[in-house]
DNA sequence: TATGAATGAGTCTTCATTCAT
DNA sequence: AATGAATGAAGACTCATTCAT
């Protein structure tokens, strides 16, 4: 068999491919992969069902384009860079700022967010960039630490277990599953225990 | 319209029907329910399909009364009452002893582990069946830690921090997703952010 | 193959089997031949779906037993032959009689007449019992207008066509399916036509 | 959901859905709704299975469809307006005229009128249409008989119970379910019993 | 006689993908 | 480059009937 995926040249048939990657992706989020039919992006993209077929190999190709697109913001969500400024005493507000910055993030994107991580857990390539951004994410991080002094000692995973931490309380923050919990105290815990891990870098 | 879902009454029936429940909830938990039709669940369960729909509404059915059967192996592994013996001293070796044998259940059941988890984030009631079970073992956390002394103020919130650190410890260690982390080191991180909750308690 | 029907000797087979054919009747009735499974009926016959085929050949043939024992009841309902007094001056009020007797019979069972009209036009034996039913019926009507003395020429055909405006008003008054029809009116124009049908007999 | 139901636009894909229909309603008038599947549809109109459920709805949508095309022809045969001419000593000539046209359509399509009669006692739809096939049938009466100075009052009960008479009529013409009738008879029968409910107007 | 468990062919319907224009 | 028509395999589910006990 050809190759017969095109890359499209043309400026048209560039805004069209993005068109169906954002159609698709946006109707996975909110479906889920088996209940989006390709008729249903084709039609929400406004093209026909034929052309995607010519940019896309099948419909699985769709979602990993859109993940590559528009994951950063529903997988660990990218604090700005400019924004952070950290010394010691300002450690605590930092992770204030990114519970924060996460929960708000989440909020949008609640029903891709639970889509799309039960892919991670069936989908080899979903997980695979699931795991990347948890990568990317942690380097992050350490880049931050180690630039501000934090011993570099351990520091992956330290920051690991940070970002673990900080996911789960801002998942049951948002989808608060379970009823008799106070979030305030949860954070507040959560926090002096990440402070705990760097204690050391802290004193 | 008449109630069509029949229990069995007869030995042979009984064995048959729990069959099925077997090879279905085996299928979806190694190949995905999505993957999964009825007709290889019969061939599996060595019954016609037809019988399948006597005793089962629909194949989802068969994944739930799956889940409600043999899912406490895979969502946090039970663990056996008597062997706990808890006191000041002891905390760290029970701590260590629920990770080696979470790890060692995940081992076991890792395929289904992730094939559930998926659905634990599409599915409803997948979802409710997860919650119950961390619910249920938050609790079983709370009654041994109150029974030994422990302070009940803020409990629920901190064990549910223990579980989510040991439950990401052990997901890291079995798929180890991230190549250059320490896994002796992490574990210990772990435990001593653990200690460190119950610090109080501990002293 | 061996006949295997069973014509039951036993005085509780015998109300077995007509349990059966009365539970059967009534749901096809109800809800039509194709939307009766035998599991119902059985249920409903308070019997296990195993004996319905010892003294049945099949589904339809409860159904045709069915008909054979309440279908009077349903196509041209009977009337009370002693009730009957005809002579010239209480024609017209025979034929009111007779229309209110059909209207009243319809409306207890106008489900099942539908039902079953639809399979006199789907069905050969349902479509004879029908037509076994008409010509008793026109029968019944020529040997009681003969011994009052109307005169035999074309008597089937006149009674045919009286039987016929009979059902059609009855019809159309049980299910008015004509919005703007005076069902007095027709009545009256209805026994008009009859009598003059018959008017050399009435002069 | 989606819309899924398209309405084809090329002219070959318009032309096959035609053939859908076509083959679609005379599988059905043949052999009976429930004796017809959607494969041998697709197979007598010549394309796949899938496309059928692209131009409709489901199987019923095709009968329906079907019979809002071709139905004209089965209940009550529509008259060629042009050729109707009524005056008071013609109305005997028009009568006959009606009943041989009847007569001659329902052979043709005999079987087709069986299955969908049954039908009209046991769906909605079906009934719907029969219902309005009647009322535009007696409305084109109707007004034929107004526009020649008949009498407008009880003109729709008269009209019903013509159109009744020459039905039933006609239904046993050809199927002649009693074997001892004289239709030559009967016809004149029906005939003079039509001209008596219009007596006045005729006189 | 009786039970109810078991069968499996049959049916409608969906949808990713390809094809003709 | 684009359309939308067409394909057909696959899957969930039903139910009349038979079988084992």
């Amino acid at each position: 068999m050809i190759e017969n995926i095109r890359e499209p040249k043309q400026k048209r048939a560039i805004e069209k491919k993005k068109k169906i990657i954002k159609a698709g992706f946006d109707l996975i989020c909110k479906n889920g992969y088996h209940n989006t039919n390709t008729a249903e992006i084709a039609k929400e993209a406004g093209v026909s069902t034929g052309i995607v077929y010519q940019y896309f190999k099948d419909k699985y190709d769709i979602l990993i384009e859109g993940l590559e697109k528009y994951g950063e913001n529903i997988f660990f969500p990218v604090l700005d860079n400019k924004n952070i400024k950290l010394d010691k005493s300002s450690f605590e507000k930092l992770l204030r700022d990114i519970i924060n910055h996460y929960i708000s993030n989440y909020k949008i994107s609640n029903i891709a967010y639970e889509e799309l991580m039960s892919m991670v857990y069936s989908d080899k390539k979903v997980a695979e960039y699931y795991c990347k951004r948890e990568i990317e994410t942690t380097e992050f991080f350490k880049t931050i630490l180690i630039s501000n002094g934090f011993d570099k000692e351990n520091l992956v995973e330290k920051v690991h277990i940070m970002i673990g931490l900080i996911n789960n309380l801002c998942y049951e923050v948002i989808y608060h599953k379970h009823k008799n919990m106070n979030y305030c105290i949860m954070t507040n815990l959560v926090i002096t225990n990440i402070k705990n891990l760097f204690k050391k870098d802290l004193d």
